[in-house]
DNA sequence: CGGACAAGCTGA
DNA sequence: CAGCTTGTCCGG
């Protein structure tokens, strides 16, 4: 008899089944089944074998067994996972299991017994790295210290190749490494491969990773692939956002393996250019030698633009030498659009929204309420007049514009845009960053945007886009400017003097006066049961709020917060709740 | 989630 | 009071 979870969202709960004889030696924990549930016949996963028997209930036989499924251990971690994202296990075991049934795990042949290492021990390197260019003098040390340590952040410089650190993981044996998003896990395959490991890609090699043998790379889903035993876990770029799951549950790629790696008492390493706070209250802070971080940054323009006259708008003189210059340019603008803000050129009123009076926004030739949406003619509201003059450009405007100046065309990039524009100079929002490659310059155009948005993260955030931005540009070959008001904010000193660890030391005294992460932890509850929900919550959690129908949850650690987010019932489907939330 | 069943609303 | 909608309950 073994008992299955459903996979159903909404029942969070197991049963039990008998198992036909003629199954039950493909049925262990982990395996998944088809099961009779109220009359309908719904997937599942042996979540436990050997169950004894409740009395008096009349139990089902499984109807079919699927296949492989995650191994009893990955289970085990869907459970804790469940506990530390409040969440249901079966979400977990869904990222878990393979996309597409398996039903042996032949067909993915071991790798040549000569890559297969992980014999454990000391710290004695593989095949070793061939070298291509000079991005890889890590030295040993560094390397060696990392996996020497149960958790270790490296903070590395931009520009600084990940592969070293993932050719000494997969040394050890099978391991894991985590990128933030897929496309940078499958160039780190090519290369691994071309190194003559054996590799195996998140979600699509499922079986071939559960053989074991293999280093398996991919990006946050990977943290849940069934190496069988696992060797090392490395996390590249652990500061990136995209390490969160942005739907419900909103677990986060990297603590899962960091998770595992601890479970299993084996080096977790967390590489980054920017660690952030959490990072480093986890794990022990390695940096590269200070010389070769200064030589990974680019260098940093700062535009101080207090004393420029307004009417320049967004154009300093160094950016109009700099888009002028033939360069390949990006600029950034975390606005999209044409206009955000605007107001009338006769009577000087801002263009508001007739019915909600939320500020009103370009589209196309009309102008659009951005809180409710109403639309209407370009015209002011007071005094009639057509004449409305730009406030805040969004990037479509600052194309025109920037064409106008540089007399070429200019390209777009935003989150939607589908086609890489090949004109030397680009206008984009932060996506651009992500699209891009092989730069001359980034050039922020409005970088207070970034640095003074509140949430507390803010800092952080922005130090990151600008290591994104150096990354872009190839690290010292290129060039970041940076328009702003706030020329000595820390972000831009950290980053001008290519040493993160002067926000760092900022940032902690401004995070432990407010009571914020790393110092305690949060959780956002909001929608329609949100009040009931924190009105239940134990005294042992502070509620803050609400804002709006957002409330905050804060606590001093996890295992407080999650405890007291476990024991209160959740009205169904009424209430969303994110630990961590990345911005608050 | 999705079926079962009960309670409430409507119209003839 | 049939016929339909809406809400609540519960699953082996």
């Amino acid at each position: 008899m073994v008992r299955v979870l459903p996979d159903v969202a909404a029942i969070d709960r197991c049963f039990d089944y008998l198992v036909p004889d003629e199954m039950s030696d493909q049925v262990r924990v982990g395996t998944i089944v088809r099961v009779a549930l109220h009359g309908r016949r719904v997937r599942g996963w042996v979540v436990e074998d050997d169950v004894t028997p409740a009395p008096g209930v009349r139990l089902q036989p499984l109807a079919k067994v699927t296949g492989w499924g995650p191994p009893a251990a990955i289970v085990d971690l869907a459970g804790w996972a469940a506990w530390r994202w409040a969440g249901p296990r079966a979400t977990f075991l869904r990222a878990a299991s393979p996309r597409r049934r398996v039903v042996s795990l032949m067909g993915a042949p071991p790798p040549p017994p000569s890559l297969r290492s992980g014999q454990g021990g000391s710290f004695p390197y593989g095949p070793p790295a061939v070298s291509a260019g000079g991005s890889t003098n890590h030295n040993q040390e560094l390397i060696g210290e990392a996996f020497a340590n149960e958790r270790s952040v490296v903070r590395v410089p931009p520009d600084a190749d990940p592969l070293v650190f993932v050719s000494a993981a997969a040394s050890l044996g099978d391991a894991l490494v985590l990128t933030p998003s897929a496309a940078q896990a499958a160039h780190l395959l090519r290369r691994l491969r071309r190194e003559g490991r054996a590799a195996a890609a998140w979600p699509h090699d499922w079986a071939r990773a559960a053989a074991g043998g293999v280093v398996v790379v991919g990006g946050r889903g990977a943290a849940w692939a069934p190496v069988p035993t696992l060797a090392a876990v490395v996390a590249i770029d652990a500061h990136d956002e995209a390490y969160q799951e942005e739907r419900t549950p909103s677990w986060n790629g990297w603590h899962v393996a960091a998770e595992r790696a601890r479970r299993d008492g084996v080096p977790c390493v967390a590489l980054s250019p920017c660690p952030t706070l959490e990072s480093l209250r986890w794990g022990r802070l390695l940096t590269a030698s200070r010389a070769r971080e200064r030589a990974g940054w680019p260098s940093i323009d700062v535009v101080d633009r207090r004393n420029d006259d307004p009417r320049s708008g967004l154009y300093s003189e160094r950016l109009v030498k700099l888009v002028r210059s033939g360069r390949r340019v990006a600029c950034i603008l975390n606005r999209k659009g044409r206009a955000r803000l605007l107001a009338c050129a006769a009577c000087g009123g801002l263009a508001r929204c007739e019915r909600c009076g939320a500020a009103a926004e370009q589209l196309g030739e009309g102008l659009r309420c951005r809180a409710c949406g109403l639309e209407r003619p370009s015209l002011c509201a007071v005094c009639g007049s057509q004449r409305l003059k730009v406030l805040r450009a969004g990037v479509s405007r600052v194309v025109e514009e920037l064409e106008a100046l540089v007399g070429a065309s200019v390209g777009e990039i935003t989150g939607q845009t589908t086609a890489t524009p090949d004109t030397p100079v680009v206008v984009g929002t932060e996506a651009a960053l992500h699209r891009l490659d092989e730069l001359d310059a980034v050039a922020f155009l409005d970088f207070d945007q970034e640095l003074l948005v509140p949430r507390f993260r803010a800092s952080e955030q922005a130090l990151a886009l600008l290591a994104r931005a150096a990354r872009v540009v190839g690290g010292r070959r290129g060039n970041i400017l940076v328009q702003t008001r706030v020329p000595d904010h820390e972000v831009l000193e950290a980053a001008v003097h290519a040493d993160p660890g002067r926000l760092t030391i900022a940032e902690l005294a401004r995070r432990e006066a407010l009571g914020l992460p790393p110092y305690t932890v949060l959780a956002e509850v909001s929608g329609p049961d949100a009040p009931t929900m924190v009105a239940s919550l134990p005294s042992s959690v502070e509620r803050m709020g609400p804002d709006g129908d957002r409330w905050l949850v804060r606590a001093p650690d996890h295992s407080i917060l999650c405890d007291a987010l476990a024991s209160v019932a959740r009205p169904r489907g009424r209430v969303r709740v994110v630990v961590d939330p990345a911005r608050s």
